[in-house]
DNA sequence: AACGAAACCTGCGCGC
DNA sequence: TGCGCGCAGGTTTCGT
């Protein structure tokens, strides 16, 4: 479910919440999500700060950093102890205010790595990351994608060359750049680079401010996605008419994604 | 280096 | 009602 602008979401609600919290007790439901040393390095630390790295939350805590990845479908929610522990719930983690932060994924993609505190941003998998639309030098970004050969979409979601832009917002950037997604990268050109960039930071900003404003409809539900208050242009529109020209939205698999364009707009 | 397919999982909607 | 298929906002791995 999440790409930055969700994550981010999720970051600044659980920081709200549990920062300054105790962590006492970690119930884990489905091992391979998070393997028992971590289970016990947890319990007794507290919860210093919540920071994000493009799509990954990290929590600061005492003694460690535990990062985590929410993958498709990773959600948390607060409940009280008492409350049962539902199906796809996979991790629980007992809090010193009395509730429970509960990790859901139905398709337990989510990732939990513990690392210690002075070199976490020089492990995997930060280490893999690059910079986010934010941060990112446009002339840098340039030469990256000249030094390679692959379908400029395939390269948005490559998050060692840019982090944090995932399917949907990859579509939505090169529909607002009118560049076609299947468009080599070395044919993009520094100008078109930058557009990239400069359209990434304008769209992922919009789906920030609207996953601001969702959130606070769902009180406890803290994965919930800001995406449907936002306008997309071409992602999940196939047949549909380009609000630019009119033409039908045509989707491709690129990457092993559903990739959605339009031929016209989006030149190669 | 790039690309495709498969893997990791579950649930949903669809056509028959 | 059941079945099989395609699909899902992510990432890694493996073979060509």
């Amino acid at each position: 479910m999440p790409e930055l602008p969700e994550v981010e979401t999720v970051k600044t609600v659980l920081k709200r919440r549990i920062q300054g919290l105790t962590i006492q007790k970690v119930d884990v439901y489905y091992e391979k999500m998070m393997d028992i040393d971590t289970q016990q390095a947890l319990v007794g630390q507290t919860i210093l700060d919540i920071k994000r790295y493009g799509k990954y939350i990290c929590f600061v805590l005492s003694n460690h950093i535990l990062i985590c990845h929410l993958r498709m479908e990773g959600r948390y929610f607060f409940k009280h102890h008492d409350e049962p522990v539902l199906k796809h719930e996979h991790i629980v983690f007992h809090l010193s205010d009395g509730l429970s932060l509960r990790y859901h994924d139905t398709r337990k993609f989510g990732t939990f790595d513990l690392r210690d505190k002075d070199r976490y941003l020089s492990l995997p998998p930060l280490s893999l990351l690059s910079k986010e639309p934010f941060d990112i030098d446009p002339k840098a970004f340039y030469l990256t994608l000249k030094s390679k050969s692959k379908a400029i979409k395939t390269a948005l979601l490559d998050q060692t060359i840019i982090a944090g832009i995932g399917n949907i917002y990859a579509d939505e950037i090169l529909f607002a750049c009118k560049i076609n997604p299947l468009r080599k990268t070395n044919l993009i050109t520094q100008k078109e680079a930058k557009a990239i960039v400069e359209n990434g930071v304008l769209i992922l900003n919009q789906a920030i401010l609207a996953g601001g404003t969702t959130i606070r409809t769902y009180v406890s539900e803290l994965g919930v996605s800001g995406r449907f208050q936002l306008k997309l242009m071409v992602h999940q529109r196939e047949g549909e008419p380009c609000y630019t020209c009119g033409s039908s939205v045509v989707r491709e698999v690129i990457n092993g994604r559903s990739s959605f364009y339009c031929k016209k707009c989006q030149s190669r």
